[in-house]
DNA sequence: ACCCACATCCCCAGAACTGGCGATGGCAAA
DNA sequence: TTTGCCATCGCCAGTTCTGGGGATGTGGGT
């Protein structure tokens, strides 16, 4: 069964010749063609593709806001985002509501066929500089700490399980030693982290455990 | 000039085809490889490779910790993990490491090839489900919680001060308002929160800022 | 052999936190 | 107006942490 792909995109032209690109390719067809955001809100979920074909900058609603609003009813859909836009804020809006690929307009045709054929198949086609800027996310990361370095196996141990909220004695338990050892343990993490309370030195490690990534944007 | 690729593996026979598989390819060549962490650590600063193809599995230090020392000192070799492991974990500790490509090793010797290229070119390559994970990870958007929906004004100001790890009086004075004050708020915290440590409470707000590996952009 | 980091255990005292019991006033919705 | 939430304040008892002081034994280096 070939893929069966919608597309929403205001320029006239451009969805024509992604329509003709789509359907004159075996193996996908081109189920429905919307100029606006409202138009695929209101039809897009009566064809059910499989693929969306999504422009950013659409008249109105964006159409960041448009999977945000299309993905819930359509879970199975997958949509790709097909834009010039190549700045963070937009690619990164975009992934959270929902998109699973990106795409820049510039991409040949066959890439772009197989960037629909990949989607379709559980992966998620972005164009190479896409890509990178999504992995370098990844990297701004905060870099573990010569001070986290610095604990021991058995003090990092105890650092986890502090930062889940248990009692001394309960990691005690947990870890089959005496408070005392616990105690000792902890007193080491402090000198160590240079921090003078159990929530210091949580803040200090998740800190590090979940590095924020930069572009996040503030509520 | 050709791309200029290092391995790292531990097993010698998936070197040597991986060796002969980039040096056979017009356009790339191997200049090193090398069995061990320690022996990549050591050597490939000499060779300034372009790519840097590294197995995780590694006997004694693993790869995700190569990349980690060895990225500071090549900035601009790219690195592409080439391992089995396909969970989030691995995958996110590899790319906060400085990895840029993220391949399984079951992938196919041409996609490899042009895994290189891509990287090479400014690219991150990554195999379709690994790609989708990474997606993934920006969607599980924090639905901030009910509960933490539920904190008052005040009672947020104070989540927030005890998270940086100030005492009830620091805090108190902070707010201009007595001790009492500050411990009626937490009380109400620790209720709303269904926690019973101050611990737990920095966890949980933290855990909401800061959303764990599946980390998610707050919209 | 010596030193050092690690892991394990112990005691103690003071500080900080937790969780009850209150109370007052304001303000907003039912 | 009554009910509810919020913010502010108080007391008290018990628990938990924090930070000192030890101690022992192991194992790696020098």
């Amino acid at each position: 069964m070939s893929i069966a792909v919608s597309i929403v995109e205001d320029d006239a032209r451009v969805r024509a010749s992604l329509a003709r690109l789509i359907d004159g390719s075996s193996g996908y067809r081109c189920v429905s063609n919307h100029s606006s955001a409202e138009d695929a809100l209101r039809e897009i979920p009566k064809f059910r593709p499989d693929v969306v074909l999504m422009d950013i900058n659409l008249p109105g609603a964006n159409g960041v806001e448009c999977v945000r609003q299309l993905k819930p009813q359509l879970p199975g859909t997958q949509v790709i985002m097909l834009t010039v836009y190549q700045n963070t804020e937009h690619i990164f809006n975009a992934l959270a509501a929902g998109a699973t690929g990106y795409m820049l307009k510039q991409t040949p045709p066959p890439e772009l066929l197989s960037a629909i054929k990949e989607v379709h198949a559980g992966g998620s086609p972005m164009s190479g500089h896409i890509a990178r800027k999504i992995v370098q996310s990844f990297q701004h990361a905060a870099p573990v700490s010569a001070e986290a370095q610095s604990l021991s196996p058995r003090e990092a141990e105890v650092l986890e399980l502090l930062a889940k909220g248990f009692l001394y004695k309960e990691i005690a338990e947990q870890m089959k030693v005496s408070y005392a050892t616990v105690h000792t343990h902890i007193r080491h993490i402090y000198e160590k982290l240079h921090v003078r309370s159990r929530t210091e030195a949580v803040a200090k490690h998740l800190g590090q455990k979940q590095p924020r990534h930069e572009f996040a944007p503030r509520i």
